[in-house]
DNA sequence: TCAAAAGTGTTGAGTCTACACCCATGT
DNA sequence: ACATGGGTGTAGACTCAACACTTTTGA
């Protein structure tokens, strides 16, 4: 390789860039949806919550543990971006609304196999077309109420702790962090209990959470949570639940409101006062 | 791999995940100071630039070209951040006082030699240590001043166009892009002329500039690109720098008052009123 | 009738902007 | 003396959180 070429094409002819060691590289995506539970009365709109995509491995390593879903980079040319779309297709069959890159996992040890790294990303689909299931090589795919949240450390000790709180029917996945820092407005973290979660997927599914909170006062992102048409108070709940906080109505509406237009339907049959179903705005 | 294995033991025994078909990857990074120029009268301050550093190839492809400082992945087991920070040193001598990753740059005939992804950061290094020289494989190694705009097009058309432009010396490359959307509040672009740039860095380094810009509120990267006491207008020029707009003084004086501290030094043969110096407040 | 959500109006606290003004220095 | 940056004060504009209040529906 210190040899000289005179041109470009004749150097192109003898060089061997796979002669050298390199990882294996995967991608794998944290699929986020804003999902409704059943509620008593008639009342009462649909309670939301955060939702994230996993799937149960059913190959080793990490045989039976939870993951994200994700794959390797096998076909020739094929970017990140389409292969992290092609395997979020292929385990919802929905296509993501939008794709975020939110880094890259290189760290030592991260996959038994060997030397692989991880190209992560957020996703967001929207509560209208999700029909999860397993496909291709994944077991089982679920959806899985999540939380994280700082703790209140005991007494004195002044570690920056968060616990990220997974749960899908009867089961339940936890892992704890300390927070280590914060650059270019994103925090950090370290594993401190990465739980039952497969690979460094605690860790990623932790930066997730995090990132898409600090991007909560984007309504573009806001937007792909919901179907084309919606309202306001839906959308509310959307920020609410990604926020983790309550907001006062009349506020929120003058706030977006420059954001929307307002079409002429109107919602029925939920137990109160029609609501207005609004659209992004293109502009 | 369809076969089935009783223990993860033993699969990992047998698990061969380099005989797939995969790409090379690769770390480029692009480096920001803000660097002072020399002025005229005695009494003026510098004016400051935000500067990238670049490289010329010394090989092919793109041989003569100007280029990101960035390599190979090929340490086995190197976290791709390791492999930045060692990268920027080799060309800075230089230790970067923060990484913060861009994004996987892994289109289609990014790289003529093949299926090469790349993955990108920003970095910062403060304007007292810097003193940039070619470092092994690279030719030569240059601060370009840079600028990162968005054009008024001629009327009527509403294609969101943006410039790139970089001078050092004599040397001026420019590099043209259309918005192609925003996403998490991250401006995309498409290339409509690279320019004279290695590679797609042209692109590299347009969502750099972006992405630092839309970072600029952020106080604890600015202090990056300062010394540990410093005072509160070369802060302001920082900001105004990125930014590309110019502050009120004493607005930005209150803004910045709890997030510094002061010290009992002062600046000195200046042609001016004297400045306090201060230090980034630690809580 | 009434609980729940839809939607409007208003007030006061706090923040931000723009500008006026004085201070300290080296030549 | 004076240009230049260092630094303080303040009035008006603007934004935003909080709360009060009216409207409309399905059972």
């Amino acid at each position: 390789m210190v040899e000289e070429y005179s041109t470009e094409e004749e150097f192109l002819k003898k060089y061997d860039y796979k002669s050298f060691e390199r990882p294996s590289v995967t991608v794998d995506i944290a699929v986020f949806g804003v999902l409704g539970e059943e509620v008593d009365s008639y009342r009462k709109d649909e309670k939301k919550s955060i939702s994230l995509l996993l799937v149960k491995r059913g190959e080793h390593p990490f045989k039976g543990k939870w993951a994200l879903p994700g794959g390797f980079l096998t076909e020739n040319d094929e970017s990140v971006e389409k292969c992290a779309e092609r395997e979020v297709f292929s385990e919802t069959n929905v296509k993501p609304r939008s794709l975020f890159p939110i880094g890259t996992f290189s760290a030592k040890g991260r996959d038994p196999r060997g030397w692989i790294i991880s190209n992560a990303f957020v996703s967001v689909v929207s509560e209208d077309g999700v029909n999860a299931k397993g496909g291709d090589d994944a077991a089982e795919a679920r959806w899985f109420k999540g939380n994280f949240t700082a703790v209140e450390d005991s007494e004195g000790k002044m570690k920056k702790l968060y616990r990220l709180s997974m749960t899908s029917g009867d089961t339940t996945l936890c892992a704890l962090f300390e927070k280590t820092g914060c650059h270019f407005g994103r925090d950090e973290f370290k594993v401190v209990d990465g739980g039952d979660f497969a690979f460094d997927h605690a860790l990623i599914i932790a930066t997730a959470f995090s990132i898409l909170r600090s991007v909560a006062g984007d309504f573009d992102m806001l937007f792909d949570f919901l179907p084309e048409r919606f309202t306001l108070t839906s959308l509310q709940k959307v920020q609410e639940t990604i926020l983790g906080e309550t907001l006062l109505p009349a506020n929120f509406r003058r706030k977006v409101e420059k954001l929307v237009v307002e079409t002429d339907e109107y919602t029925s049959g939920a137990g109160h006062r029609p609501a207005k179903l609004f659209m992004k705005k293109v502009d």
